[in-house]
DNA sequence: TCTTGACCTGAAGTGAACTTGAGATCCGAT
DNA sequence: ATCGGATCTCAAGTTCACTTCAGGTCAAGA
């Protein structure tokens, strides 16, 4: 197999275990561009696997591909992004592993206390008083703004 | 205001801090249940208040209606629930987040790994080969409310 | 009684991140 | 030249957890 200079999106999703489907996504969410070969069918360059690579591993962190594609945006244009540009957009992530692990241990100590108590009292439950709700665990509440069930009456007993 | 036997939707809205529509949701998916006045309006027991309450702290977990639906018929039918039958409901909660804390911190360490070489090179960093994408960050954050694209960025300028 | 705000149903919309399908074209190997 | 797997586009479908809307009913206070 012959190293090409050009990959198909074939061998891209081979590659970085992507779709097809998510490639051609991605393009048109402006994450990543293809050249073209006189019969329509993209052509990539070789660093368009790094960029993949970014975008997946930013996924899993879970920010949204508008948030990456932000980010990928501030890469330096017209010249292929060095070590350097990779390193500074991946440093952030950082801080946010760090604050989504707290967020969770937060969490932890809290069921930890209530536990004790099997209450999930709406008013004293720490657990039902998430006032970093922002920071968030996955598929968190769509709507939710600020409301506090402040007027909330445990429940007798 | 006189103490209720029954809520209303709007009361139960009110003190839960969930919306009438996702009550009324939960409903037709089978988390909650209520009686109707004779005009066809619910008429909620208390209880449900903390049922709502469960469901709400165990979907802040990143459980899916389904799991939280499957737990909360676990719960011993025609009694209510005691504070017992919510602990041990809740308890499960505890390895689960612990195993998500895991998978953070992990991916953390690999993080720090990597961030030294810049690389995300697709064959050896360790973030781009998360042998355990399953367990990872629940069904996968579908937005972050807390993050903002500068989050992302750095404080690259 | 009237009025107004709360409530009802069923259907459709939302948004994120893709996948699937239909129907047509491309291109490398034989 | 031919064949079949790879690709193409565009539209629509999927999942999750809800919200919004339209069109109508209920119920409690003045």
């Amino acid at each position: 197999m012959v190293v090409e200079r050009y990959l198909t999106i074939g061998d891209v999703a081979r590659r970085s275990g992507v779709a097809p489907s998510a490639l051609r996504f991605y393009e048109e969410r402006g994450l990543i561009a293809a050249r073209r070969t006189g019969g329509n069918q993209r052509r990539y360059e070789r660093t368009t696997l790094r960029r993949v690579a970014f975008i997946r591993t930013a996924s899993r962190l879970g920010l949204t591909l508008e948030q990456i594609g932000d980010a990928l945006a501030t890469l330096p244009d017209g010249r292929t992004p060095t070590a350097a540009d990779w390193r500074l957009l991946s440093q952030s992530w950082r801080s946010l592993l760090d604050e989504r692990i707290a967020v969770l241990e937060r969490l932890r100590d809290d069921l930890d206390s209530c536990v004790g108590c099997g209450c999930l009292s709406l008013d004293r439950c720490a657990l039902q008083n998430p006032d970093d709700r922002a920071a968030a665990l996955g598929p968190g509440p769509r709507y939710l703004e600020g409301d506090s069930p402040s007027d909330v009456v445990g429940e007798g007993r």
